[in-house]
DNA sequence: CGTGTTATTGACCAACATCAAACTTAGTGG
DNA sequence: CCACTAAGTTTGATGTTGGTCAATAACACG
């Protein structure tokens, strides 16, 4: 349990912005949201399969994924969330989980009580709105998850899921440089993109020989902008962004 | 354009109870909703990609989906629509459209101003929030998708479709007899699972020899259900049904 | 330095895709 | 009612992508 920071509360708003204007009296009111802060080392998990939860998360600081397991113990990453993402935002609504969420770096998580939340959607239609819209646009991006696995080639997969990251982090201000930062192993990368880990590796060092990126551990640099969003077959329209990508320098 | 029966209110109170308790103050909002009834034949979009929406559908009656296209034409099912189904609910938020809807069988849709809902909505947190699990449990079921087209084989990949789309009309009232009528080709279950349309054959072969359903053209006894929930790796949870599979006679 | 994790490589193989043709079915119009 | 057609299904042969296994190399960290 830890301090809540200025800086925590920016990247809600930041996160909000991206997708719809947040007025004064909505900023007011998520300055006000009661938010317990919790560290999570790497790889630890944040809630699992099947939890009631009372409370929904935000993320602070770190990488966070919401995954499902299969037969065999495969497991299946289904999203990604950078700071200021509210990941299980819908455990307002739904029962119980049926995903797990867990750090994929360490990361810092606040837990936001379902009352406030819901107090907050009660009291502001424009709250409520600004939320929902969050989910929606989640759920766009499933959409967009299910047609990249089902649909695309192991490079056109990996393409596309460094072009999405990308474009997220630059919304929110988290890229300098075109240095993208994911912090995700390769096996988390397979995982995430329904492929082996092996092979994850083999793509990567076609990517880089294509010129489109250099890697430096976790650290991708995007040398071939145009050239990875041709690969990965990707455009940000399901990403709902309130800006076109021009406004973030792409 | 078609005159709206009593019948088609009624597809959509089930459905909405399958997830929630409808109480009678909603299910008389509901009934007063304004109706505008087209019928779509098979094939036929019911609204394309990049489309900006004044109205969202209900499905009255056939199947619908929703689908995006990706790089050298290949289509992706993303979902498929039962009767009662809203399946573009989210054009309410979202500015436009980031997949195309389609009728995969002759169906009846109904277009209903997104004023008409907003106000619903506006007017009974009950509604909204009934209307809001809708969306929360469409997002669940991309998530398992995402799942199962990730980390599943072939043959459990289309068992769990089977399991899915059974569980889901059996909640509707929709299966009589164990025999699940799925208006989709072979090519379309292709598209929905992420394989091929030659292998989906070959899929459908093993099911069947392996006894779990028994085909006549697009109608599918299901002969061993516990055994296809097994091949499929299949589980209700996401579903968010309200009641257990076995009120259903699961 | 050791030690554990992650990345990389190569050999081999299985699952699935592709292609092309034949067959079946359902619908249509004479 | 039947021939005709188009759509969908089935089959076999063949090719490719990507999976698996196992070993090695590169890092990261105490």
């Amino acid at each position: 349990m830890m301090r809540t920071e200025h800086s925590d509360r920016s990247r809600l708003f930041a996160s909000l912005q991206t997708i719809a204007e947040v007025r004064d009296a909505q900023r007011e009111m998520l300055s006000q949201l009661p938010l317990r802060v919790v560290t999570f080392h790497q790889g630890a998990d944040i809630l699992v399969e099947g939890d009631e939860a009372t409370d929904s998360c935000l993320v602070l600081s770190g990488l966070v994924c919401r995954y499902k397991l299969v037969a065999d113990g495969k497991r299946q990453i289904v999203s990604l969330h950078l700071p200021g993402d509210l990941p299980d935002l819908q455990s307002l609504y739904l029962a119980y989980s049926d995903h797990g969420l867990a750090a994929l770096s360490p990361s810092r998580v606040a837990f936001i009580p379902h009352e406030a939340l819901r107090g907050m959607m009660d009291r502001d239609a424009r709250m409520a709105a600004l939320l929902l819209k969050t989910m929606l646009v989640d759920a766009s991006i499933f959409r967009e998850w299910i047609a990249n696995i089902g649909r695309r080639d192991s490079v056109q997969r990996i393409a596309h899921l460094f072009c999405e990251t990308f474009v997220r982090m630059r919304a929110l201000g988290l890229v300098s440089d075109n240095v993208l930062s994911l912090p995700l192993t390769q096996a988390e990368l397979a995982d995430a993109t329904g492929i082996s880990a092996v092979h994850v590796n083999r793509v990567m060092q076609q990517l880089r020989r294509l010129g489109f990126i250099t890697s430096r551990g976790n650290h991708h640099r995007i040398n071939d902008w145009s050239g990875l969003k041709r690969a990965g077959d990707f455009s940000a329209a399901y990403l709902h962004l309130r800006q076109p990508l021009s406004a973030i320098g792409l």
